[in-house]
DNA sequence: TTGCGGCGTAAAAATGTCGTAAAGATTCAG
DNA sequence: CTGAATCTTTACGACATTTTTACGCCGCAA
């Protein structure tokens, strides 16, 4: 799991919104909700979700259209939650570009592992844009784990990544010892500052052109450290 | 499409494999046949199909394990006919890597729209990963479950296997114990890292030209292995 | 200058992890 | 039932990482 899967429910009843909320939350997703389709559109657009949760009976519009209309410009997986059970219903969501569709009432268990199911084929494409960050003659490819310095790779430990991690992860912002602290080795270890000495300076052994005159992991005297890419 | 689409129905019961065939057809598809579940694997690797079509109740085999087993080398989508309503069916079918769950009895429409449906995603652009992968003297067939090195077939125990298969489908990427557990074991088995240990020795001994020091199978302590073409 | 606090580096000690062999346990075919 | 293959568990030395200890540096104020 690189990133946690963004899902996009459209319903109306805030019990069932509720409950598919609950569902998919646990499959480690962050949920937006809309109430109406003119509401999901919008968010479709703006979101860009990895998946769209859609029940069919809303008050304001047709289910098939919204669908058509988000197919134009999105190849989004999109689940269909329905009431109605007659066949033609099933074919013409699914015709018009569903990839799935559920009949209410579902159970829990077979909701989650449908929506496992069409969030699988995400995972290709968001392999192959892989976030990384360059700074100086170093390379660290998050996705991959793998830090690479004019063309070495380099081996860190699991602390010295973590540590390079959080670094990179806020460049140019002051990150406190009692911040990086917490953020490595936990809330209880918040205080032993010498920690983070030793490791800072084995990043910086590895990492930086000159140790003893950092250009990227830099000191702020009596606060932390910050990134300077 | 340019192209018609190729199908592999994978089915015991003449009457129903008829059906299903003569449904299918009708979508413009190209239709292969299976009676069982060796035949079908064999299928699926000769004739590399867009869909494969698969009844659970096969008499020489569980479809489950056909599932993962395909899942090894291969991102065909895969629908399941299945006589079973039983929730932890479905949700057992979809998590080892099937697409969408149709019980029978099923209307001819609906199947036709879902095969559609699934069939829609074939991207004319991306080809199919290729089943075969090298590395050093060694090549991995992975449509025949085949291991070769220096010409001479290996003999790799399933678990060996299975944990060969999930460290070269994610080339240069540390993957983490716990989730090369979770996926060779299962959820349960997450903490127990032994198991990794021994069956990563038996790789090295097996595959590596020094086990001793291993040029694909790469060790992150602490975290996890990583494969490295 | 001296003393002090925060910092950086090196290296020893403690802890944890890994690799391997080999001994039970299990499964399965004949 | 027996034997072969495989899986699980145990044990232990080798190695890697983390933690601890030690010491020198620099800037600053008395």
């Amino acid at each position: 799991m690189t990133t946690p899967a963004r899902v996009l429910i459209i319903e109306d009843e805030k019990q069932i919104r509720r409950f598919v909320r609950v569902a998919v939350e646990e499959e480690g997703c962050q949920v937006t909700e809309a109430e109406t389709m003119a509401q999901g559109l919008v968010q479709a657009g703006v979101r860009q979700p990895d998946l769209l949760i859609l029940d069919l009976g809303l008050p304001d519009g047709n289910g098939i259209d919204l669908i058509h209309n988000l197919r134009g410009w999105s190849d989004v997986p999109i689940l269909i939650l329905s009431a109605r059970s007659r066949e033609n219903d099933k074919i013409d969501a699914l015709d018009a570009g569903a990839d799935d569709y559920l009949i209410k009432p579902f159970s829990v268990g077979e909701l989650r592992a449908r929506v496992r199911a069409l969030l699988r084929r995400r995972s290709p494409t968001s392999e192959s844009a892989s976030p990384v960050i360059e700074f100086g003659r170093v390379v660290v490819d998050l996705s991959r784990r793998l830090v690479t310095r004019e063309g070495e790779t380099m081996h860190l430990t699991p602390i010295e990544y973590r540590l390079l991690s959080v670094l990179v992860g806020h460049p140019g912002k002051v990150l406190t010892q009692r911040n990086l602290l917490r953020e490595i080795w936990g809330p209880s270890y918040s205080e032993s500052s010498h920690y983070l000495r030793v490791y800072v300076s084995h990043l910086r052994q590895k990492l930086e052109d000159d140790p003893t005159q950092p250009e990227y992991f830099l000191t702020e005297t009596g606060v932390g450290y910050r990134f300077q890419p």
